[in-house]
DNA sequence: CGGAGGGTTGAAGTTTATCAAGTAGAGTGG
DNA sequence: CCACTCTACTTGATAAACTTCAACCCTCCG
């Protein structure tokens, strides 16, 4: 499985960029005994992720690329739920229970190991099982974080909030890449695709966002932002 | 801690009511080890329940009552954010991180157990170690219910579904119970407390539900019910 | 050139929030 | 026992937000 492609992108992302908080406080020595333990999978866009609840990756760090996770709805249509990043864990638990489906929007590395394995290293290294725990609580605060979108915000918050979650999980960086349409975009954040295109031109109109492209985003004023999100604490009264 | 009020809501729910999911498919004996490194707690109306991250209960099962879970919004409000039921799991992971709160609803036992005795526990059984995690894909499971209401339902299909919810979690019995006020329901599903009112009362005259008191439900037509939540399969077309 | 897929925009329609008023029941003190 | 009060709940009118429907644009690509 070790695509000279995906060992470079090993090298450097999970070496240089990531902080990979699955291994944080480990010795040198046991993150590559864990590391010798977790194989690396190249996928193509538009490939499907496999997850059998069988022999499902346990854990899996996106080492590049970018996932989508659909879900199926009552009336059996697939939605948008929701997108990894690199550097960022795929649940544990994972989508496979609820019907769930993962595939790779780029060109995409995981670097996963199973749950036998899984379960051998953390019980020579207790410091692995902690760091997990960790992980999970995040993505807790994640779901927590999209529970209170969809329940409390408006239209104008969810979109800027989208847009806010999508540039510092990409790193913060200038260009901000849009990986969905904007119908998909309103699958995630419970919007019809004209309401997120209208917010997402509003944004531009008001010089807190450029758009060079449809799918490319520049944030030019990052405070303005996170303003609008919502999730800025409100003026203390005088 | 072994109060005699709560060993008898031991011996009355976790043994005969419970499928206590988290002890499935153990040994008698192995059970019975596991009981004596779990502690019973007794909390009384009102009374918080202490969630320090530090020695927090790692997992903790509800033998008997309700607890509620507030979380703070942006703004410093708390507001209602989940319930629990008796016989249902409180999540491993929990509100800690997230500046979460929890307070009893009515007399309520846990039975608990820290982190370092589970670890113990989960070495010596792996079959607990499983059974965590399936209950703890239960929650994923429930969480995803909660997106798609706050997503993708309107203000009679949230209704609807809730008071479904609740229903099955206390256990189909003829009188549901509604331990919060109109104003905390809405704060779960999104909505105002006038709503929810109007929501309650529509299914009221649509002699779905009686409402002999405003806390107090009886649900009549359980499949009317099922078909106002949306999870019901759409029609097939001719 | 023409078609397809995404994106944008406008007008009309629905749903839900907001504001405001009024009701019902439980508790309290005279 | 009767006001009085408090809280939760209910109901109505109005306003705001969002969806729906429809048209149109832009770019890519055969």
């Amino acid at each position: 499985m070790n695509h000279q492609w995906a060992a470079k992108a090993l090298s450097l992302n999970a070496r240089k960029h990531l902080p990979p908080a699955l291994f944080r406080g480990l010795t040198r020595r046991e993150a590559h005994h864990i590391q010798r333990n977790f194989s690396e999978n190249l996928f193509h866009p538009g490939e499907p992720v496999p997850r059998n609840p069988a022999d499902a990756p346990f854990v899996a760090l996106l080492l590049c690329g970018t996932l989508r996770e659909d879900v199926r709805d009552a009336q059996g249509a697939w939605r948008l739920f929701a997108l990894t990043f690199t550097g960022e864990l795929l649940s544990p638990l994972g989508p496979s229970g609820s019907g769930g489906r993962l595939s790779a929007l780029e060109r995409t590395v995981l670097l996963t190991c199973d749950r036998t394995n899984f379960d051998a290293l953390a019980t020579e290294i207790p410091r692995l099982r902690l760091n997990l725990l960790h992980l999970m609580q995040g993505q807790i605060a994640e779901t927590h974080r999209w529970q209170t979108l969809l329940g409390r915000k408006t239209a104008s918050e969810r979109v800027a909030s989208m847009l806010e979650w999508f540039h510092v999980r990409q790193g913060e960086r200038g260009k901000l890449v849009l990986p969905v349409n904007r119908a998909e975009l309103g699958q995630m954040s419970g919007l019809t695709l004209e309401t997120v295109s209208r917010q997402i031109r509003r944004l531009e109109k008001a010089r807190i966002i450029a758009l060079p492209q449809p799918s490319r985003v520049q944030v030019l004023n990052p405070t303005a932002l996170h303003t609008l999100t919502g999730d800025a604490p409100a003026h203390r009264a005088a």
